[in-house]
DNA sequence: CAACAGTCGTTTCACGTTCAATCATTCCCG
DNA sequence: CGGGAATGATTGAACGTGAAACGACTGTTG
């Protein structure tokens, strides 16, 4: 499909300052992060994600749906900071093929401290060289493509045809 | 440093929506590319850097530093661009450490075809979804904390004190 | 010109990620 | 109920990436 599909120079920066941004945003994030904490950029996402639910316990699944990992890769991130002390498994009574990640204790205290870590790296690389407007476009613009793409199925369906 | 850095809603739906945009729009993009033309986003990449110099040949440094790769990664990827036949290394006279990736007949034409998918990719699921307006926005405030993060010095200096 | 620091690119190795296969369990339908 | 498809999660091997060490060469300095 879709032949002479050229983009404008205003549509190629912004393709090209996303992908360099986020690129050079996570790695640097990551780099922090794991230096002051021994902590991965996807690590620190799982327990964020469990510290919000409630009983701080997730379903393997939902939490990989949520982190953007794929299962395999949630296992094995778990099995890393299940042996960190940070996380447990624990099985699901209802669904025996299932079971629960919960945050512990250590892994709570752990998340406080590399949260400050993490949100000022955010803050300062890159909230603060934008203004408020920027920032509120931003979320809106990128919220909308993020929505879409989770909307899209996996099998090759949608523009491949 | 840094202590209570709270961000506030529209500042974490901002961080959040951009990190979900550029990882799914990342994954979609190279698995489209690898199932069409057998070509991750990083090797597509590089021959699109490759195209655009003089001579469709680069010193092997520069390309790294533009394509945002490690050396390390980049040494292993023209390895596998070579094998391919889509790019040949060639010996720099005026300096005997170094050496040129060029780009072959091959790489063009390859490029050629995958930059049609590639290109499709990014208008449908990125800038499909936003009016020129916020492309515009993205553009300028993107490229505003991408070339801050390009100025950021490597050793462990800035924030971390 | 000798010595030494710095640069270019590669190599090696360890690690995280992906893919496909697998096991256990649950769901669906006749 | 029984059989087969589907789902939850894990496993193991193959692969890509990052860090550190290395060899080759250059540039500088005395």
């Amino acid at each position: 499909m879709a032949a002479g599909a050229r983009l404008d120079e205003t549509e190629m920066r912004a393709w090209r300052a996303l992908l360099q941004a986020s690129t050079l945003l996570v790695e640097r994030l990551d780099r922090e992060l794991q230096a002051d904490h021994g902590l991965s950029l996807s690590e620190y996402e799982v327990l964020v994600l469990l510290q919000q639910a409630p009983r701080h316990r997730r379903r393997m699944s939902e939490l990989a749906g949520d982190a953007l990992l794929t299962r395999s890769r949630l296992t094995h991130t778990v099995d890393r900071l299940e042996r960190a002390g940070l996380v447990r498994r624990e099985a699901c009574e209802t669904d025996r093929r299932g079971s629960f990640a919960v945050l512990t204790r250590d892994g709570y205290r752990m998340l406080a401290r590399a949260s400050r870590t993490h949100l000022a790296g955010v803050r300062g690389r890159f909230l603060e060289p934008l203004d408020p407007g920027q920032v509120a476009v931003l979320a809106d613009a990128l919220g909308q493509v993020a929505a879409e793409l989770r909307t899209e199925v996996s099998p090759g369906s949608a523009t491949t045809s």
